[in-house]
DNA sequence: TAGCCAAACTAGACATCGTCAAGATAGAGT
DNA sequence: ACTCTATCTTGACGATGTCTAGTTTGGCTA
């Protein structure tokens, strides 16, 4: 009874102790020496190849402990959950994404809507190199959140917001319009990855030919552009839906959602 | 022997033959005589509802069976596959979302712009109001594509493509700028209904708040408004990434998607 | 009308998965 | 040198998808 207790309780605490410190137990040696040496890195490592060779479903738990050579009950003790793995390979996968774009701003050229084209273009490039990774990322179903991911996530779209504001040339200080048009940069670009990843028939077939999704994101986002570049304009907006401009086909139908 | 190979081969079977007309048995009577009447429509009730509750994981074969009042291996027969049913529910799912975009576009004023307020709207409040829904449609990991499916699909963004060719008041007959304007605006809406779906912390917590979102939502258009009324402006732009400006840093570090 | 046949469904088995509980091992601190 | 505790193993449980073989049943045909 009493053991059952201290053995159920004890099992979180692990967890709890390696937020604080990795490992700390083979902090310099690197090395196998204890019974795996760092089963931890291991599993993650495994469990990034598998994603990239299975999917997001074909992510399991089992199949980590076989790669990395340990038993099946081996990972409770370093992730607790297959949602604790998730969530740490999520990190990882938004680690890797941010460093992917922020590379993609450095090396971009000096124009700034260049740099956000070249911004967007990293973005859809990443989603479809990697599909898996890029699924898993934005799919938080099975994972537990927390405040690292959170901050590893924001952290991604961190450059995507000085990009706006390089491009943003006459809004001025509006910190208000210039998130939006951050967040619309993100939702266009973000919008864009997902359907050429997740929709076969979206922009007929952009799924099967990266260049031309490639291609088309580009031009679209030159589309957009003038939005960018624009001051306000909100605010004074709802004049012309009262306006006359009928169009006809009023029938309007009114049938309901279904 | 034969008998089991006849078996296997014959289980495919059915599933053709439905295709072409339902059951053909029960037409017209819609009672539940045979077994269980028309347990095909039974199971993707089930499924339906189980979504609703459970979302994407919990959708669950032997669960629908269950609810059907059916043995586990009775799905089998009308879906042939866990795919199978989720590419019939997925179907209902896009039949269901088109015909509400379609009801929102007749809803909404004539104003051709507030037509496609009305309808991003209206898709980032299917998606919030039925997300397990959403996700199934943009998550097609699990299905098996078919053309009916392709078909539903495109025509649940027919809408979108209208509503650009109304507000494109410019544009003129150009029909791949058109297209173009069309897929941006079917990727913003997109983006931003997934974001604000999957992503906890986009625009600072949407995800919990639909009435800003959709406030957001709408400003966020608006702002892109010029883009979609204004005429051209691509083909006159590759100019700039050509010319002087070379782009240096043209090292690119060339490393691969890691 | 009688009988048969194929579709619809049942029942059981199998491999896999995540999780839990209990025991074995071995590094590290006292 | 000894203990202690994190690490890892082993076995079990329930659940799931799929396969196979057997059973029911309604309609078609002779």
């Amino acid at each position: 009874m009493t053991t059952a207790t201290r053995t159920t309780t004890g099992k979180q605490s692990p967890m709890a102790k390696r937020a604080a410190g990795t490992t700390r137990r083979r902090a310099g040696t690197s090395k196998a020496g204890y019974h795996h040496g760092d089963l931890r890195i291991a599993l993650l490592d495994a469990a990034e190849a598998l994603l990239e060779e299975r999917g997001v479903e074909g992510l399991t738990l089992r199949e980590c402990a076989r790669r990395a050579g340990v038993s099946h009950g081996a990972p409770a003790h370093h992730f607790g959950d297959v949602g604790g793995l998730i969530a740490e390979l999520t990190l990882r996968c938004f680690e890797s994404f941010g460093a992917r774009l922020a590379g993609a701003r450095a090396a971009a050229p000096e124009v700034p809507f260049e740099r956000l084209l070249a911004l967007g273009v990293a973005y859809v490039d990443f989603a479809l190199a990697q599909p898996a990774h890029f699924r898993l990322m934005f799919r938080m179903g099975r994972l537990h959140p927390s405040t690292r991911l959170q901050q590893s996530d924001q952290a991604s779209f961190h450059v995507l917001l000085e990009c706006i504001k390089e491009t943003d040339l006459a809004g001025g200080g509006n910190g208000s319009l210039l998130e939006e048009k951050a967040l619309l940069a993100q939702t266009m670009v973000h919008g864009f990855a997902t359907l050429v990843l997740e929709n076969p028939w979206f922009g007929a077939g952009l799924h099967a030919d990266p260049t031309r999704a490639r291609d088309v994101l580009r031009r679209m986002l030159r589309i957009a552009q003038p939005a960018f570049e624009s001051a306000a304009r909100v605010n004074a907006e709802p004049v012309a839906a009262k306006s006359a401009r009928n169009i006809r086909t009023q029938n309007a139908r009114r049938r309901g959602p279904r």
